[in-house]
RNA sequence: GCCCUCAUCGUCUAGCGGCCCAGGACGCCGCCCUUUCAAGGCGGUAGCACGGGUUCGAAUCCCGUUGGGGGCACCA
């Protein structure tokens, strides 16, 4: 038997990180098998459909590692309304369903008898098709139905408590429950492995599965991703959307390896390994059975390793989108025609080692590109008040140094502030706070002597220069 | 409320009856290095939820308790 595996997100306008580690799982488990991988669209609710959602889905998957047209499909739920509703019309041909017109209130009272939820008063009644009419699958009173899942063993389920549900509305449309298996059954799905939210439908669809007269199935729920409350996570209140950390700087790579390790780990003694060595070890009946928390300190933590590894000239590629801004990324706060790859280039290995994420980047060069960076107030007072009564003195004095210094390099102009320090009893830690705050506006950043030969002698003193001025004015 | 499910450091996990007075990673805390901040190096903190069994022996097996999570739609 040839596995067969599907992915089946609805398009809801971003990706569900959640989604993209089924999506991996589903991945990594066809590959194993040397089997399918079928991505398929659940865009039945019309409602919550458009085009670009399905193009978000596509892109999403391919930035992580699951390229377009390595897979079968997209497929479309919606292509196969025909064959969904042939098989509704056959179960209720076959008495397997009937037809029911109850309301929502009507159903509520209805409850608590035989059966959990509605209790099947429409059963016998014979009703036939029509408006208003919803369709509901009959369930078996007595037995359990029992699923296979390499996850979580043989979970049972009792027929008496599962409930006439629908399968088809009154409109003729048919529900996931039905639509899903319709599906999968016709795309020949072998293995269904999917969040652990759908553990409660899976007795529903196995039973559906066994009516159209198919062979269910095996079924791997693998546990949900939760928040620091440990709950499920959620577009509404956390950040879930796989773009927006793609938008932040996360690393592709970074993010399939942390996404992998919620729930399982690689053998031996390390977490951040190549993704070769995830798709060989990786083994879907180890994943741990219970939900894991979304951990964005351990994943920035990846990726600041992910960044470091990565040859200065592919860094500096990497960091692109946030030089130049697009569609998603935020423009950068100078003007683009002051922006200098060679300037940036010398910085940015000097970068790499401390940003966590690439959007980072940013911060630690705008002082480059801008005309004037802004100045942080707090920092510049207390630069001031490390240098205590030096202060002035220690501007002017570097400004005449750095005037007369005869070459512009990071060596000598550290030497040369270094001794200016001395001459006030200054180490170099008090000395450069002040001339790093004129020169960056902020109180940390990249090595400043390396910063100051890039940023040339005639800015630098410029910048040297005001601050002193601010201070003379100070008082 | 009902159904299902899960349970090792704060977090993610290794462990699958003796190798474990429990290993790694993130976080946190020290120290070293150091022009700030990082990076790097070294060290530390902290856990088998609880109670019963089974066994010569239990983090590992069984039962219960407690706690967590998921689901209970003419959504997917």
């Amino acid at each position: 038997m040839t596995v067969r595996v599907r992915f089946a997100p609805s398009p809801t306008g971003m990706f569900h990180v959640g989604g993209a580690r089924s999506a991996l799982q589903n991945w990594i488990f066809a590959k194993q098998h040397q089997g399918a991988f079928v991505l398929r669209i659940e865009d039945t609710d019309a409602a919550r459909n458009r085009p670009e959602w399905t193009e978000g889905i596509l892109s999403a998957l391919d930035w992580i590692g699951i390229a377009r047209g390595t897979y079968e499909g997209p497929y479309f739920q919606s292509t196969n309304a025909d064959e969904h509703r042939s098989a509704a019309a056959r179960l209720y041909e076959s008495g397997r369903a009937y037809y029911c017109d109850c309301t929502r209130e009507q159903v509520q009272a209805r409850t608590g008898n035989q059966h959990a939820g509605y209790d099947g008063y429409h059963r016998d009644l014979g009703l036939g098709p029509g408006p208003g009419r919803a369709l509901r699958f009959r369930t078996p009173d007595s037995g359990t139905t029992t699923i296979v899942d390499l996850i979580r063993g043989e979970p049972a389920f009792e027929n008496r408590l599962i409930e006439d549900f629908v399968i088809a509305r009154s409109d003729g449309s048919p529900v996931f429950l039905l639509a899903n298996v319709v599906d999968d059954h016709l795309m020949g799905i072998t293995h269904v492995i999917r969040a652990e939210e759908h553990l409660p439908n899976t007795p529903k669809q196995q039973l559906l599965w066994a009516a159209l007269g198919a062979q269910p199935p095996i079924w791997a729920h693998v546990p949900v991703v939760v928040n620091e409350k440990r709950q499920k996570l959620s577009k509404r209140r956390d950040k879930v959307a796989l773009e927006a950390y793609r938008d932040e700087g996360y690393l592709a790579d970074a993010m399939r390896n942390y996404l992998m390790l919620l729930g399982w780990a690689p053998r031996g003694d390390r977490e951040i390994v190549p993704w070769s060595v995830i798709e060989e070890e990786f083994r879907l009946e180890e994943v741990n059975p219970s939900p894991a928390f979304f951990d964005e300190k351990k994943l920035r933590a990846f990726n600041g390793e992910y960044i470091r590894a990565l040859a200065v000239e592919e860094f500096i590629a990497a960091c692109q989108p946030w030089l130049t801004g697009t569609e998603t990324i935020p423009a950068p706060p100078w003007q683009p025609e002051r922006f200098d790859p060679k300037a940036f280039a010398a910085l940015a290995p000097l970068a790499q080692t401390r940003v966590a994420v690439l959007s980072e980047i940013v911060p630690n060069v705008d002082f480059v590109f801008l005309d004037r960076p802004d100045r942080d107030q707090a920092a510049w007072d207390k630069a001031v008040r490390g240098a205590g009564d030096a202060a002035g003195a220690l501007l002017s004095d570097a400004i005449a140094a750095f005037e007369a210094v005869p070459a512009w390099d990071a060596e000598t102009l550290k030497t040369t502030l270094e001794e200016i320090g001395t001459r006030y009893g200054l180490k170099l830690g008090k000395a450069q706070a002040p001339v790093r705050v004129a020169i960056t506006g902020r109180s940390v950043g990249l090595p400043l002597f390396e910063s100051l030969e890039v940023l040339g002698r005639e800015r630098t003193l410029e910048r040297l220069r005001e601050a002193a001025g601010t201070l003379a004015a100070a008082g």
